[in-house]
Parts: C-alpha cells; sequence; structure tokens
DNA sequence: AACGTATTCGCAAACGTTACCGATACTTTT
DNA sequence: AAAAGTATCGGTAACGTTTGCGAATACGTT
C-alpha cells in the first residue's frame, strides 16, 4: 500500500492524476500532491560528462577545503608552505587547469578585449590587429576578434555578442552601412569602455583614432599638380564614412588651392571592389577628355587603373599620374611603382591597445583624450614622378 | 559594554586576540568568540559597481520567478503566451543583455573555437583565419586567435589560455621551435577537439589539414629544370617543421630524376627574416660557380633575392630563374613576375572551421578523416620562363 | 464524486571559483 | 597563568544561468 510521505496516512491515498507520465497521488487527510519517487536512481543528475579537475578535486584528496585550495594556487596569504607545497604537488599531479570562467563570473571581468573590424580583404585591418594584438598580450589580455563584413545588422550582432561574452572592452571601425549608433550608446551607458579607430563617427563621445585623412588627401593630389597633372580624377569611398569625406575634402582644398577647375563627373564615390574599379577606371579613361592623373581610394583601385592603362597603352607617369592609398606590399612592385599614402596601421593597432587598457585598468572614471590622429606619409614613386626632383 | 552576542552576558567578555587587525572578543560563559561588525555599514558585499540587469531582476519586477523568465527568453515550452510576452517586453525595456559566462559554466560549453598561429607577418595565416572566420561565424561560432610567434612556451602558455577559458575546440599551427607535444597530448586526453594544420606534426593522433609540400616543391624544381636551369639552389625553411622537410624532399628529388647533381653548398635552411634572406642570397650569388636558379622556401625571400640580382645587374630570367613559395601580392608585379606556388589559404581555414564544427558537434566519438592534403597550384611567371611553351 | 489530462509555474540544485569572516591551535607577552 | 598576538584553515555566500521535478490550478471525463 502507499502511504502518504507527509502524515504517513495509507487509507486516505487518491490518484490525483499524471505528472510527466507518472502516477501522481493525493493525501486527503493533509491535503498533500506527490508522486513516487523512484528509489532506484538516486542520483539521477550524475552525467556521464568527461569531468575536469576541479579545485574541489584537489581539495578532497588532500584533505583540505577548497578555499585553502584557491589561495595555494594564486600564492595568496594564510596558508603554510607545507599545504601549498601539497596542493602544487596535487595539481600537477591531477593536471588541473583552472576553469576561466567561473572565475571570470566571480570577478566580472574577462581579461579579453574585443574588436570588431568590417573586412578583411585589405591588409589594413590585419595589420592593426597586429599592432593591437601584440600590445594586449604583453599586458595579458586576449583579443577576441569579430568581423562585421560591412553590414550594419551584422554589427549590431557583434556588439550584443560582445555584450553578453562580457569583453572588458571594444575597439571597433564601422561598416559603411552604420549611421545608427544606439548599439555603441549601450557601453557608455554600461560604463564598459569603448575606443572607436578608423572609420569612426561624431555622435559616440568616446576616444578614438584616426589618421590625418585631409593632410594626406591634400598633399597626395598637391604632389600630383606639383608634378604638372592638370585634370586630377578622385576615385573616393563611400561618402557614409568620414574619412571618405575627409579625403574628397582633401582633394577639392588642393585643387581650389592651386586654382584646378574640378569637373564632378570625374569624382566617383562607392565601394570599390576590384571588378567595380576596373568598371570606373575603364569608364574615367575612355572619356571624351580624359583625365590626367588619378587619386585613389585604395591602392588596390589604383592598382587596377594601372593595368588598365597598361592595357590600353597609356604610359604611366608621362600621360596618366595614379597615387592609390595603403601602401599594400604589391604596390611598391607594381610597374613603376604606385605613389601612395602610407598609413601607420601597427602603431594605430597599438595606440587603440594602450588607450583601452588605460580604461580597463583604471578603477575610476578617467580622463582620455578624445581624439589622436596618426601622421600618413606620402611614398613618392615611379606612377607620379613626371619632374625630376634632383 | 560590550555584552555577548548570544548569551548577552556582558561581565565575561574578554579580549582575545587580533583578526585581521580587529579586536577579538570571547565570552567565558557561552565561550563564544566573536568581533564586533560595525553597524554603520551592514552591507559590505554592496560593491559600487555598476549592476548589469540579471534574469532575477527581471523576474523580481514582473513578480514571477528566475525559471520563467528564462523559459520564456528561451522559447521553451511550459509557459503560457501571455507571461512570455510580458517577460520580453520587460527583458527589452531593462535592456537585458545576457550573461554568456554564466550560461558557459552552467552548460560547459562556449561556442568557442581557439586558433593558434605562430606569426602573422606573412599573409598566409591571416588568409586562413579569414577562411575559417567565415566558415565558423556561419556556424554561430566565436572565433578567438592566439599568436605563439615562433616560441614553444608561448605556444604552451597559449593552450593552457585555451583549456582555461573551456575552448570548444582548437585549430593549431606550430612554431618552428615545437619538439615536445605534451601541452597537444591534453586535448586527447581531455576529449577536446584539435585539429593541426600547415605545421603539423606525426606525434599526435588527431586529423591533419596541409598542402602537398613535396608535389608542389617537386614541380617547382621540375619546372625550372624544363626551363633549362642546371644548377638550382634552395632557400630551405628550418628544418624542425614537416614542411620544410618535405619541400626539401621534393627538391632533391627533382633533382635526382633529372641527374641534376645536387651541390649541398646550396642549400640553405633556416628561418629568413628580410635582412637573412639578404645575407644568403648574396652568398650564393657571389659563390664561385653561382647557382643558375633559386628555389626559396617563401616569396619575401625570393624577391630578396631578385632585388639583390637587379642590383648586381644579373638578368632575370636569363641568367637566373627565381621561383618562391605562397604567391603574396606582390609577387605577381614585381619585375618580371615571380613565379611561385599558390597555396590554397582560405580552403585550409575553411576546411579546418568544417572539420572542427564536425568534431565539435557530434555528441559521440565520431570518425574522423586522419589528414587531407589540399592541391596547391604552380604559377608561372617571367622570373623563371626562359623556353618559350607556346 | 472520483479520476484523468493539460498547462503553467516555482524550488532548488548544480556549474567552479573567490573572498569575507569566523574558528582553532599555537606562540608570545604581560 | 592570564591575556594578547599569530598563523592556518574551513564554512559559506555570491557570481548569473539552466533544468529536472514537483506543485498548483483548471477543466474534461467517467
Amino acid at each position: 500500500m502507499i502511504s502518504c510521505p507527509k502524515c504517513s496516512e495509507v487509507g486516505s491515498i487518491m490518484k490525483a492524476g499524471y505528472v510527466r507520465n507518472k502516477q501522481r497521488y493525493v493525501c486527503k487527510d493533509c491535503n498533500y500532491f506527490f508522486t513516487l519517487t523512484n528509489p532506484e536512481s538516486p542520483v539521477p543528475r550524475k552525467k556521464a560528462r568527461r569531468h575536469q579537475t576541479t579545485i574541489i578535486d584537489i581539495a578532497r584528496s588532500i584533505g583540505v577545503s577548497n578555499s585553502t585550495v584557491s589561495r595555494a594556487l594564486h600564492g595568496h596569504a594564510d596558508i603554510s608552505p607545507e599545504t601549498r607545497q601539497a596542493v602544487l604537488n596535487m595539481a600537477s599531479q591531477m593536471d588541473y587547469q583552472p576553469n576561466q570562467l567561473a572565475y571570470n563570473l566571480v570577478k566580472s571581468r574577462t581579461n579579453t578585449i574585443g574588436m570588431i573590424v568590417p573586412e578583411f580583404h585589405n591588409p589594413f585591418f590585419p595589420n592593426v590587429i597586429i599592432g593591437a594584438h601584440h600590445v594586449l598580450t604583453e599586458a595579458g589580455y586576449n583579443l577576441t576578434i569579430m568581423q562585421s563584413n560591412e553590414s550594419y545588422p551584422v554589427e549590431v550582432s557583434n556588439t550584443k555578442a560582445m555584450l553578453a561574452n562580457r569583453i572588458d572592452g571594444l575597439l571597433i571601425s564601422m561598416t559603411q552601412e552604420t549611421n545608427n549608433f544606439d548599439h555603441l550608446k549601450v557601453f557608455e551607458k554600461r560604463g564598459i569602455p569603448l575606443i572607436l579607430f578608423n572609420r569612426v563617427c561624431d555622435h559616440v563621445e568616446v576616444p578614438k583614432v584616426v589618421v590625418n585623412d585631409f593632410d594626406a588627401s591634400f598633399s597626395a593630389v598637391e604632389h600630383l599638380i606639383l608634378n604638372g597633372y592638370e585634370r586630377i580624377a578622385h576615385l573616393g569611398g563611400p561618402l557614409t564614412l568620414l574619412v571618405s569625406r575627409e579625403r574628397l575634402r582633401g582633394y577639392r582644398a588642393a585643387m581650389e588651392k592651386h586654382g584646378k577647375s574640378i569637373e564632378e563627373n570625374m569624382i566617383i564615390q562607392g565601394m570599390f571592389s576590384q571588378q567595380k574599379a576596373r568598371i570606373y577606371g575603364k569608364y574615367l579613361l575612355e572619356l571624351e577628355n580624359r583625365p590626367d592623373a588619378i587619386f585613389a581610394v585604395n591602392d588596390s583601385a589604383a592598382i587596377e587603373i594601372m593595368l588598365l592603362a597598361m592595357e590600353k597603352g597609356i604610359r604611366i607617369p608621362e600621360e596618366l599620374g595614379v597615387v592609390g592609398f595603403s601602401d599594400n606590399p604589391e604596390s611598391a612592385y607594381i610597374g613603376p611603382g604606385l605613389t601612395t599614402v602610407r598609413q601607420p596601421t601597427l602603431e594605430m593597432g597599438a595606440t587603440t591597445a594602450e588607450w583601452i587598457l588605460q580604461m580597463v585598468d583604471s578603477e575610476t572614471e578617467i580622463a582620455m583624450p578624445t581624439q589622436k590622429i596618426l601622421k600618413t606619409e606620402l611614398v613618392v614613386r615611379g606612377s607620379s614622378r613626371r619632374v625630376c626632383d634632383i
């Protein structure tokens, strides 16, 4: 017979339905509902999972408490040299690896910096990563990288993932689509250090690391003008990006300074795949009155222009001057060499990393510089050198 | 006066030493030890930290239990549409972001794949990363990257960090120093999926993804021989690496097949910085009886050779044939173009990622292929084309 | 009335660590 | 010898989440 687990009554037990396919009973006396638990499986929670040795395992095997083990492992005080040694020995013997997850949970910090970049195709961002990676590793931090792939939704989901993973700080360079910044303001609200680099915006008040795009563009175009080029076209980046607008502004400023008229149909803005660069380059070079120089937003576009010119028999630099941006490795070797703007990518990565470390390591609110403008360098090569300067 | 917190006695209180710089008392009556807790700070645990909203906050604010909130958030069963909606609303209203750390701890999986690479200077590993990153992101996994910097101790500490962070699987390409593999065997013992790529070894029984280094090397050297080169030097990689040994083997095999004598002083093995490549190149080109072709272990070394030859007025390919390895972007554009071996880097990354996903996603032990050998492609350019093959 | 079924929700135990604070056993000082 | 100090160690709450199982309720069916 079944007896009530509470009042031990036997006679007043009645069936009371099923719950999860198990018969359920009720004791009419004490109004206690219950099901019969199978005494055969007293430890149903025991999973067959592979067990990683924990602090508790060590503690049990040498008969101390887990707090003692924790102290020994971290070299804290309040522990005798003998027990510490015993713990250390047992730890290495049992092949103990600390569980960083649990550590992070209780300390609510992860020793990890996140980085979101828009693309991986140009060597620019990989180089920034190298620079940041080095500094962070030195400081004992990890770096997780996510790629937004030039997509705003992906960027938003990336920031959410970073938030969920409780990174200690975020470095981000935005996509060309991004024109809403709520996903970044969350970081401000939460007090999580955030730094923008390269692809920045004005709507978030955090430190920013950029290059002097305006100056770089200005001196690149001025260099073309000083080499006797008159009608300079501009293959610019998407105008959603501040860098593109700055470079366009530099282009215009240099042209105006030297009294060159700007032909608006020779300014093309957009995101150039190799294919698109070729199409627009074709358009420019087949123009009725074609430009005698082209300032391109990046080296891959510039190189595409050069190849196109070579195919058409247009001589570089005599008939066409070309200047790129970024100084890709191949730019030094193509044809007469591509004049281009070298960007301090490693330094950019290092600077963002150093700054985020400052922000993360400081307990209190710390005054950070609002912006750092890194200096670029115009690398003059054959593609634009028409006058003999010595 | 001080009264015992237990028996409220006043007369029998005596000092009993200090504990952590606070006066300690004992009640002689009830033998109760105690210190005086400062009633001014009743909540000493309350940190001034910024509070991230948790599941419990949501639960409290709409008067349900946290299990209900958890179920609502994950779209589980056993919940009414109304409460689910209420939870969802409150969650977005309170700007809730789940704490992945806690989730990972209880699920003991992180949805993260780790990757350790030896260096970042050549475009090879960044490209592998791109390939793997894409596949993993599609599958909803994160990728953490660490760099061993060609140092064995760093590699070991990297693997420890990966272990501590409880990654779900590891992709690794080893340093040139690594000749002990205990740090990798830990993964086997723990049952954590592990894949070796590119820089592999025979001592660990896990899936490996490599390229056909022997064949690639063989056909590169054979290509030189078929172009009429006789005395071919080899600037090889460090012999600690299997890839270097395989390439050397391919070189020897091709030379032997065609009956060319191998001059051992024309085989130089090592890890070549740009500077070292120049030194060894100088040595080779200034040899009494200098080689008429050089097969280099990578493109940057090959390019250094080409630049050196140009400086010396040695004509390429007429007087010197050069073949590199990897097909860096700049190799297409330097001088007459550098003949080189193109490696399927993206495919390598994608393959390792797909394999590790298979291993991670399968609950049980799964039979994996032991090895995948990806095909390279000899890209013939001007630096080695001496005969007109149509 | 007695029983069966379905729906919805709460309790509490994990996950592995850290750190506060109390407890114990000594040694040293008065 | 009493009182005070020192050195070690253990108990336990907390970090934020998931989940198995039981409880409560409502309603339908003999």
